[in-house]
RNA sequence: GGGCCGUUAGCUCAGUCGGUAGAGCAGUUCGCUUUUAACGAAUUGGUCCUGCGUUCGAGUCGCAGACGGCCCA
């Protein structure tokens, strides 16, 4: 690794420079202070005239990269980048002290300088710094990628993020507004007394989520530990101890394959509510929705893949069985016989499907019929209790639990119920859970005892939901792949 | 796990039929005091992803592998 650097002339070019500098005296100096940004500064002047911004005369210090030069004989422009956006400065030979102006043309692209300066406009009405002061901050020793077409290998800009942040101002756009989601959020559950929590993420028992887990070791304990794949026997736990609202934005780890929309570590938020069913829950999500998208990008209606969202629109509500029985041109009954059931999945091939229960099958049968098609908002109800193991009973139906999911775009947003409280019916099904783990299966949950304990003390009717944030980011701003919505994607290591 | 595609200068990309490896940007040198993809002139820079093979000769053809992307499971 070390030894490339010597041997790339570009960086043997700038190290030199570099070597001339601390010979001068302080390379790395940190006692520059800027007071303006780049898009602040282009806010404020917004319709001055050249005259008028003259008259005002005002002096600012800005700092930042150096992304563009255009360098003259004994004045330059150059275009510095900061956290907010660009802005031109104007160095001029006979404004700076002697030999200045020939320190400045030893500059490169990358470097990042400050500069002291009186605003202006130029001839063509561009907001400009008039430099008296200028100072190298830090010497960039490596070039940067293409200054118009940016860092383009979708490998580099996953493993160097850094460099697509610096030169991809889409790319640095979604993260911007990732983190106003985010933050929009957290303000939406705080605004409805819901208390922010952080829940363990090294587990002794899995459960919360059907799914793989990674595994580790604690030393000192000498004790195997997962890391968490759902965090909701803790959050549920806590309505117990009277946390009656609940939330986390959290990691959850699956040991699973990578694809564009799967990565192993990924966030999620759930919450709880106390004295709250699945149908409050339901319409808790279009109000939340509703004011994120309106909060976040001042519309509710988003575009995506070339189609309208309406986020202030209530969702089509429909049951599973309906929106199978649709697609399959049936009617729902035909949903009720297994032979039915087996013979469309085998049709579709689905694998192991005399193994499955009618439950599984069903839900196969949506997963691989419906799902990709449920483009508008979509909760869809009605789910079987055997995927269900911390769902609600239905009253109606003793197959079915108080569930939902919703889907957008194609994709699953989110995933709630009205929580299973009765700690006999939940022992039940985790001992359900342990012979499906038994018979192979590597998802199913583990008897967590010290839940149902828990659940023993009483947990209060409740209902709770968790939503793929990664997901949820990647509808709104329209990435494609899940790693354009994570700053440090997993990749396979090089070398 | 399977299929398809990609990997060439720091970056973005060409590279014909197998015959001395190219451009733009960046860099270097010179000129240029309101440019803005600044401009004009000259110029440096290569593990053609790796290994093996075919061949007089491989960036190019074959096989194996690495990494990445997309699709499928």
């Amino acid at each position: 690794m070390t030894e490339k650097l010597s041997e790339n002339e570009l960086i043997q070019q700038r190290r030199l420079k570099l070597e001339e500098i601390r010979k001068k005296g302080i390379a790395y100096p940190n006692s520059f202070r800027r007071d303006s940004l780049s898009a602040d500064l282009q806010q404020e002047c917004k319709g001055l005239s050249k005259e008028e911004l003259e008259e005002k005369s005002i002096e600012v210090s800005i700092a930042g990269r150096i992304m563009l030069q255009r360098i003259m004989g004994k004045a330059s422009f150059m275009t510095i980048q900061d956290m907010k956006g660009q802005i031109q400065a104007y160095i001029r030979s006979n404004d700076l002290p002697e030999g200045q102006y020939a320190d400045f043309k030893t500059w490169d692209l990358g470097d990042i300088v400050g500069i002291r300066g009186k605003l202006f406009l130029t001839k063509t009405g561009e907001l400009t710094v008039h430099a008296d002061s200028i100072e190298m901050l830090t010497k960039s020793l490596r070039p940067l990628p293409e200054k118009h077409l940016g860092l383009v290998d979708t490998e580099q800009r996953y493993r160097k993020r850094y460099l697509d942040l610096i030169t991809n101002p889409e790319s640095l756009e979604v993260f911007k507004k990732r983190s106003q989601i985010i933050s929009s959020i957290r303000d939406f559950f705080t605004k409805h007394e819901y208390l922010e929590v952080e829940t363990p993420m090294m587990h002794s028992v899995l459960g919360g989520a059907a799914a793989k887990p990674f595994t580790t070791h604690h030393n000192a304990l000498d004790m195997d530990l997962y890391l968490r794949i759902a965090p909701e026997l803790y959050l549920k736990r806590l309505v117990v101890g009277g946390l009656e609202r609940v939330f986390e934005i959290n990691r959850n780890f699956r040991n699973e394959g990578l694809s564009t929309k799967h990565n192993p570590e990924f966030t999620m938020l759930e919450y709880y509510s106390a004295y709250a069913d699945f149908n409050d829950q339901m319409n808790f999500i279009e109000k939340l929705f509703n004011d994120l998208t309106t909060e976040v990008f001042e519309t509710s209606v988003i575009e995506h893949n070339g189609q309208s969202l309406d986020f202030s629109k209530p969702f089509t509500r429909v049951t599973l069985k309906e929106a199978v029985s649709q697609k399959l041109s049936v009617d729902p009954s035909s949903l009720e016989d297994r032979s039915f059931l087996l013979e469309t999945a085998k049709k579709l091939n689905i694998d192991n499907v005399d193994n499955l229960s009618d439950g599984k099958l069903l839900f196969e049968l949506f997963e691989e019929l419906v799902e990709g098609n449920l483009i508008e908002p979509t909760f869809i109800t009605g789910y079987p209790k055997d995927v269900s193991p911390l769902s609600r009973s239905s009253d109606n139906n003793p197959l079915e639990v108080d569930r939902f999911e919703l889907f957008i775009g194609g994709k699953e947003i989110a995933n709630g119920f009205s929580e299973l409280n009765d700690p006999e019916d939940q022992a039940e099904r985790f001992h359900e859970q342990v012979n499906q783990k038994s018979a192979g299966d590597e998802e199913a949950m583990e008897f967590d005892a010290d839940y149902i304990e828990a659940l023993e003390y009483g947990l209060p009717p409740c209902a709770g939901v968790g939503i793929g944030v990664d997901r949820l980011v990647m509808l709104l701003t329209g990435a494609q792949s899940i790693r354009d919505v994570l700053l440090f994607p997993q990749m396979k290591s090089k070398g």
